[in-house]
DNA sequence: TGTCAATATACGCTTTGGCGTATTTACGTA
DNA sequence: TACGTAAATACGCCAAAGCGTATATTGACA
């Protein structure tokens, strides 16, 4: 499932959501890339002041990328998605 | 055009073309996200300890959004814009 | 090639992330 | 509802981001 981020805890629900789908734990997939359970925790708790870093290693360690576009209309919610 | 981002210099190369696009200097963009021209040049060299907040402030200044996807075969240049 | 606007750096300062190490606080489930 | 694991927090420390202010550079164009 495709998921739009716009802030910073939106970003922190999805790699957490998909974490938990790909079976890990924070402490797995800190492992993974290179920093603490409580980065991760950090993370997906979307605390603004997390390194950019910090969320590109998340990306690699899940195998995903990002897309940038322009905002489509509508709250940001998943809307979207039934497109 | 749809821009695919796996790092962080990517991330901040992308801003940057669409910033121009929009006809936006680096001074200006940084009014509208409540920072610094000198952060906004951080952000496009693509530093990884840039913090995620100055992200989201960007995309949120330049009206985008993020979509989270599983990576597509190849390097990641914008070969499956293709599809 | 000279000039002005745009971008990259610099310096001192304050604030905060991430680290190691640990502990507390959920939670899922027997 | 007690238990064991996962997740959220804590503390001291170090490194670095972003701030204000300013200055080098770079670049586009006359």
């Amino acid at each position: 499932m495709k998921q739009i981020v716009r802030t910073a805890p939106q970003m922190g629900e999805a790699l957490r959501r998909i974490r938990r789908a790909d079976q890990l734990t924070q402490a797995e997939l800190g492992q993974k890339m290179g920093v603490r359970q409580a980065t991760v925790s950090r993370l997906e708790a979307g605390e603004r002041g997390t390194e950019l870093g910090t969320l590109m290693d998340a990306l690699a360690a899940l195998n995903l990328e990002l897309v940038i576009r322009p905002r489509a209309q509508g709250q940001g919610s998943d809307f979207e998605d039934l497109f």
